[in-house]
DNA sequence: TTGACTTTTAACCAAATGGTTAAACTGTAT
DNA sequence: ATACAGTTTAACCATTTGGTTAAAAGTCAA
């Protein structure tokens, strides 16, 4: 059966070419018609394969979401040293982010605008304990006096903070601080053992 | 004259609701069918103040840019000692953000569609000096041997980050880690010790 | 080849949305 | 009162845009 083939090889090219115009221009800022331009197929085929908008849309945020968020997890989740863990993130993080570099802000841009739409699809009930097993190893350590006393939640904000944030404002820095693309990259490959050096310095005794 | 008076009124009513509507939803997201219910108003009278949506929205864009940055640089540019004016930093830029939480998204997502429509008529060509006298500020330390050895522009960075993040992926965060809007304002409120201690705490010797 | 099927297309439609128009209203000066 | 300027409105228009339809083109088994 050749329907199959075609079927993955059009459905595929749509998904690619939705997942780059909705990375960009986010839910409504992108048009249907450039999706189909960008897949090189026609408006009416792109409804014969996504019923419509929010439906393809959909299908584009939870596939990513559902690729991004276990990565991030897996890492915090694992039962590394504290120290290990903050390091093994900082570098996995921001090489994920690199590789991506739209996904953080259309993550979070959606999430502002439908909180609960999406949310409830992507973290289940009841799928917490990663985030909770970092911040217990955290309070952990503080008690048993190995690093300096800090709130947990905010050693993890700060973590997230420091990879995350330099990418959703890339090009105001270009900007401001007069970088060109390669530039940046290297300085956020440096950032990789930046942040954890960083991090580590202002925690250990 | 009543004209005046009543422009004020109008428009001044038009830019507030404007602003609400732009900043939560954004230009593509954003309806003038909307924004002129939000003001109360027709939406004609809304083209009669503003000739189109594009007008529109770059003056609410150009008025909260104007707003906002100059309280940036006022502090980054001031001639404190550094780790006094990392703590004034923080806690100010927080003070700002939380008044206007949706300012950082909306700002860096325009950013991030038009860089150079909006980058260029914000920041004139010449007014990187606040950045950089911070910079200096901070090479000047490292060499003077009073902080450990960092990349100024990693500094920076790792400041802006802790402080703006946390506001953008707030949804995010209080579901994750399951926070109401008052324990999460408690959590940025701390924040603004925490944040200049974290990092002093990092690269004071 | 034919006939059933899926896939693709061009043309079309309807709703949403930005924008306009012409008339009505308001207050002020004459 | 009247004329006049600025202000506001209801109704309307044009374009964009998401979505549909019906027919054409392709595929494959018999």
């Amino acid at each position: 059966m050749v329907k199959n083939e075609k079927d993955k090889d059009t459905g595929e090219k749509i998904l690619v070419a939705a997942r780059k115009i909705f990375l960009v221009k986010g839910m409504s800022g992108a048009r249907m018609q450039d999706i189909a331009d960008a897949a090189g197929i026609n408006k009416a085929l792109l409804h014969y394969y996504f019923r419509n908008k929010d439906q393809l849309f959909e299908v584009i945020f939870l596939e990513e979401a559902k690729k991004f968020f276990p990565k991030i997890n897996m890492i915090l989740e694992s039962d590394l040293p504290l120290f290990e863990k903050i390091e093994k993130f900082a570098a996995e993080y921001i090489d994920e982010i690199q590789q991506n570099p739209y996904l953080p802000m259309f993550m979070l841009n959606q999430v502002n605008q439908d909180t609960d739409k999406f949310l409830g699809k992507i973290m289940g009930r009841k799928n917490q304990p990663e985030t909770w097993s970092f911040l217990l190893q955290i309070e952990k350590e503080v008690k048993k006096g190995t690093i300096k006393p800090i709130h947990p939640v905010q050693l993890l904000l700060n973590l997230l903070s420091m990879c995350v944030f330099p990418f959703m404002a890339k090009p105001m820095i270009l900007r401001k601080i007069r970088l060109d693309e390669q530039q940046f990259s290297q300085l956020m490959e440096q950032r990789k053992k930046e942040i954890p050096q960083f991090i580590i310095n202002s925690i250990k005794k």
